[in-house]
DNA sequence: CGTATCAATTGACAAACATCAATAGAACTG
DNA sequence: CAGTTCTATTGATGTTTGTCAATTGATACG
């Protein structure tokens, strides 16, 4: 799993043998790559990045209600949005009384932003 | 667009009107979100995200021939997902006769890493 | 030229996704 | 209790995705 190997520039070798040996290997482990994909895709939408970006920037918790008409959809479209960040572990959210809080799980953004870094 | 708002937490109000003023706002702009999903969206996949991580750990260009046994897909499979690289912007690919040289594009991953850190 | 090799494209298909309208559920108000 | 308000769920629909097998295109070898 070394990440320091020469890489053999191909020159040539069609002559019956099949082009190479994987030189290369991968370095993050495979459940690592699975729950940093899994991040990333739920931020892979233009409104679910902002919601995160919305929630961090607010160290407290934010009603449904104030982020429903921020963006250009309807209700259930955004409580589907917020759903999926909830499954991906970016958020959370608790219920007071008629009202959902969310906000963010800051812990779950760092092994992606690790790995970009 | 400023993110410094207190948040008012909600009491109650239910009498008449709907519940509450937007008093948060995003704090990216509605472009910037979107190139950033982009990329979000292209790394949003194991075979993709452990992709770049190969690519990354390699300064130079690396072979598709030495990616392809690196993953349990079909090589067409994984053409597609090197183009979906390509087409977010991340990688580009270079020929040199037979064979197909791919590569990070670093300065594309910095506005996600700038963002998430 | 004919054949072998590597990579990209095409076509097909099932699964997942984004969206909305409508409904259900929960909790408060009067 | 009856009505209202906020949020989540359901059902429906069209789009996108991940995958493979098969084909095409380009290049090299003999």
């Amino acid at each position: 799993m070394s990440s320091e190997m020469t890489l053999t520039p191909k020159q040539k070798s069609p002559n019956g043998q099949p082009c190479c040996e994987p030189v290369v290997y991968p370095d993050v482990e495979r459940s690592h790559a699975e729950r940093m994909a899994k991040i990333a895709k739920a931020l892979g939408d233009p409104i679910r990045l902002t919601l995160v970006d919305v929630l961090r920037k607010h160290a407290g918790k934010v009603c449904v209600c104030e982020l429903v008409p921020l963006f250009d959809v309807s209700q259930s479209t955004l409580s589907h949005h917020l759903k999926k960040l909830r499954d991906a572990g970016i958020v959370d959210s608790e219920r007071q009384g008629l009202w959902a809080y969310y906000y963010v799980i800051p812990e779950e953004l760092e092994e992606l932003n690790r790995w970009l870094g």
